[in-house]
RNA sequence: GGAGGCAUGGCAGAGCGGUUGAAUGCACUGGUCUUGAAAACCAGCAAGGGUGCAAGCCCUUCAGAGGUUCGAAUCCUCUUGCCUCCGCCA
């Protein structure tokens, strides 16, 4: 959520920056509404001092055992009076709110600027994309060959779209998940945490998701909970509503969840295989940090995922988005792809995003600064990493023209061996 | 799912329907004392909005939303969260 204050002062500077993301936006309902809020606000702010020192005086007289219809005449009057506008100022309010939540963040002024992913910078290059002597096999085959992984029964139980990873295809998964959640804890200073994952509208509120991407979230209308779409949403509200001590930051949180997206929009893209699932599993960085070092806290993020890609044998490069393709959240942010050979496509592993205070705004998520003084905490988030896509790129990379699959050595202590066959 | 109890500042914990934004303690900050520290003593210490160069002044906020009243932290209703007991259950 932008500040309505940096709005009403640098209406046309903030007018151009957001125009980068997307020339449609308009802030022209928002001025007004705050116009006719400021104004309503200063009456109604009067006639509450009026009331005020009025009340008191019946106070006083009846200490003293005096009465005074008068004063109670006037008073019923001026009650009546400051409840309607009192009515009134929080519909306006909530008007103003509204329409504020519909607004995206404002890109950093070193985002390139650009329409579309056509646009994106990319910023680390892969050099040379591994060799193959023989036609590499995509996922889909080399799964199904090992039988380690089964979409067609994943489909029986509950649709398509749902991937299901069998036998040493389970345990590679699930080697992955824990070589990931162990490589950032040891190395980076992270408390983990294992979430919900299920949140209240008002988790996903602070996040982004909501109000404008509803439809890309699974709902539970019973409960009026949404499944989350990554543990973004429930590791960033972990101190909503709290002023944290400035010692304290920054403070890195680690998850790993299920994300659940109803990828709704995106029908007849990437239908096969694992590279557009409806729940996938992920372990998901979070920082809280004071807003004068977030930049720095950006790249150590960014590198500390790419670490991870390394580490696993991967061909990978970092991609910086341009002003058209960031999120409706973010600030800046770099994406990492990874390289899939049978695919023959980069795969998005991880997006590491700064929200400035966008988030925290919203969540209403500050920490006193040295001065003593109360201040939005900056938010930063990045995947490290997203594993239905790893393990694709993975098992494509490391494949043997027999079609077995090499470990990458790093992940060998948890799988317990060193190829699949 | 049923029955009851609770919800106040960073924490703990008072608070008769009327000068209560809220006693007190702890924590924190500054000062006195001390070679230094501790202890003791003194002072300060909520957030948001408005206005002002500033000091200040005004408004809002005692889980949230409604209501009663001239006036609500205090009374009523609903919601949410936590705790205790019962039922069900991995």
């Amino acid at each position: 959520m932008l500040d309505i204050k940096k709005i009403r002062e640098n209406l046309k500077n903030i007018e151009q920056s957001l125009a980068k993301k997307d020339k449609d936006i308009t802030l022209n309902k928002i001025v007004e509404i705050d116009k006719n809020l400021k104004t309503l606000v200063s009456k109604l702010n009067n006639l509450q001092a009026e009331q005020n020192n009025k009340s008191k005086e019946i106070g006083i007289m009846k200490s003293k055992g005096e009465e005074s219809e008068d004063l109670f005449s006037d008073l019923k009057k001026l009650s009546e009076e400051v409840k309607l506008l009192e009515k009134e100022e929080k519909k306006i309010s909530l008007s103003l709110k509204e329409e504020l939540l519909q607004i995206p963040n404002l890109p950093h002024s070193s985002v390139p600027i650009g329409i579309s992913d056509q646009d994106n910078v990319v910023k680390v290059k892969c050099d040379k994309k591994k060799d193959f002597n023989f036609l590499p096999k995509n996922h889909i085959d080399l799964g199904k060959n090992l039988d380690i992984l089964d979409f067609e029964t994943a489909a029986k139980i509950s649709g398509s779209g749902f991937p299901m990873f069998k036998g040493k295809g389970a345990l590679l998964e699930r080697a992955l998940i824990n070589f990931m959640i162990d490589f950032s804890l040891k190395n980076y200073g992270y408390t983990e945490f294992f979430t919900p994952f299920m949140v209240k509208p008002d988790s996903a509120l602070t996040t982004g998701q909501l109000p404008k991407f509803d439809e890309d979230m699974y709902y539970i209308e019973k409960d009026d909970l949404f499944l989350i779409p990554t543990a973004e949403v429930s590791l960033t509200n972990i101190h909503k509503d709290e002023i944290l001590k400035f010692e304290d930051l920054p403070k890195y949180y680690l998850g790993y969840s299920s994300c659940f997206r109803r990828e709704a929009g995106s029908y007849g893209k990437d239908t096969r295989g694992l590279l557009r699932v409806h729940q996938f599993n992920k372990v998901e960085l979070v920082k809280f940090v004071e807003p004068s070092r977030s930049y720095e806290e950006l790249e150590m993020l960014v590198n500390q995922a790419a670490e991870i890609c390394k580490l696993l044998e991967l061909d990978y490069r970092i991609i910086e988005l341009c002003t058209g393709d960031l999120s409706f959240s973010a600030a800046k942010c770099y994406d990492i792809e990874v390289w899939a050979p049978g695919e023959s496509k980069w795969l998005e592993v991880s997006s590491c995003s700064n929200f400035e205070d966008f988030q925290s705004r919203r969540g209403n998520i500050r920490f006193k600064n040295n001065k003593g003084k109360v201040e939005f905490v900056h938010t930063l988030n990045g995947s490290g990493l997203a594993t239905p896509r790893i393990f694709a790129s993975l098992i494509e990379t490391h494949q043997k023209e027999d079609g077995s699959i090499s470990i990458p050595v790093a992940l060998q202590p948890y799988l317990g061996i060193s190829e699949i066959k």
